[in-house]
DNA sequence: ATTACTGCAAAAGATTTGCACTAGG
DNA sequence: CCTAGTGCAAATCTTTTGCAGTAAT
């Protein structure tokens, strides 16, 4: 289910104001970034958000994006979830606590929703003493076990079909 | 709770009894690291163990360590749990489902037992048509938040102190 | 005006790869 | 034997850092 503008407007509110509340200064290059986590339905990693930026904001560096997404993740507005396969660290905009299906094949991430991935935030928040900032719930499939690539939920599985798909 | 002796030496024999099943040619090197996997009680990332058989196995390269990981890992016996806020890749022997607790501060994990994910599997593996290979539930406390690093569960970082230092 | 933020280029690291040699089976 | 496996060094690639110019507040 695509994002509804109202949902994503909200969004870029969000973060844009996490970062101001944070003490740190709207540049656009910030905005830029908030913006386009706002709007993409996916999982994107700091390439792949300059690659989309870049043309349109030409001033900007992949050291901001780097520089936005680290400030970002510190006020706990997105997540990072790691690799999904490539060696690169994908982000998350979706707070809400859900299973993370990663693609082996294509490397996109799926959100799927659980309830028992609840249940789990109240588990480890009350197993520690210090405080829980963040968690990831990723699994792996891997597509072209079923011998039919089609099978895989995101195929076709190429490096450019990520603007393609919207299936957070 | 460390691991029996019996424990580890199943495990060894885990490892290597994958590997040969696999097809693969049953090394030296290759035997050192699945003993090496089996022995220890944390979550080694291929620097770690390099560091640590090195000394003992002169005739190994950190390629081998990689490539040894690399196999078990698609044998499924052992699962890549991802950064832990230091950038390597961190690897867990317990294939049993279970909350993996990363530290912030010392970028060590600790295991927490959790009836919950064994739901997600269940769950995870219902929603997907294709194969789900592995997966992995990871959450990051910030032990410095305390204030008091000694909060920190796993303080004081000792014997691997190699590990706790490096903050990139 | 301050001084945080930016882009750029270089650096840093972790992981991978090419290749000729070595050794399992 | 035969070819997979190995070490080494170089290569890759993502993310970080140093620095001097630029702009948000």
């Amino acid at each position: 289910m695509p994002r509804s503008r109202a949902t994503a407007e909200g969004l870029v509110r969000t973060l844009v104001g996490a970062l101001r509340e944070s003490g740190l200064r709207l540049t656009p290059q910030r905005t830029a970034v908030c913006e386009a986590l706002a709007r993409r339905e996916d999982h994107p990693t700091a390439q792949t958000l300059y690659q989309e930026l870049k043309p349109v904001v030409s001033s900007l560096s992949l050291t901001t994006v780097y520089q936005t997404l680290d400030s970002l993740v510190r006020t706990g507005t997105i997540t990072s979830l790691g690799s999904a396969g490539d060696d690169s660290i994908h982000f998350e905009v979706n707070t809400e606590p859900h299973i993370n299906l990663a693609c082996l094949t294509c490397h996109r991430i799926r959100d799927l929703e659980s309830a028992a991935v609840r249940d789990l935030e109240r588990e480890v928040q009350a197993a520690v003493g210090s405080k829980v900032l963040s968690g990831r719930v990723v699994y792996y499939s891997e597509c072209l076990e079923t011998s039919i690539p089609r099978d895989c939920p995101y195929y076709p599985a190429r490096e450019d079909a990520r603007e393609v798909i919207h299936d957070r």
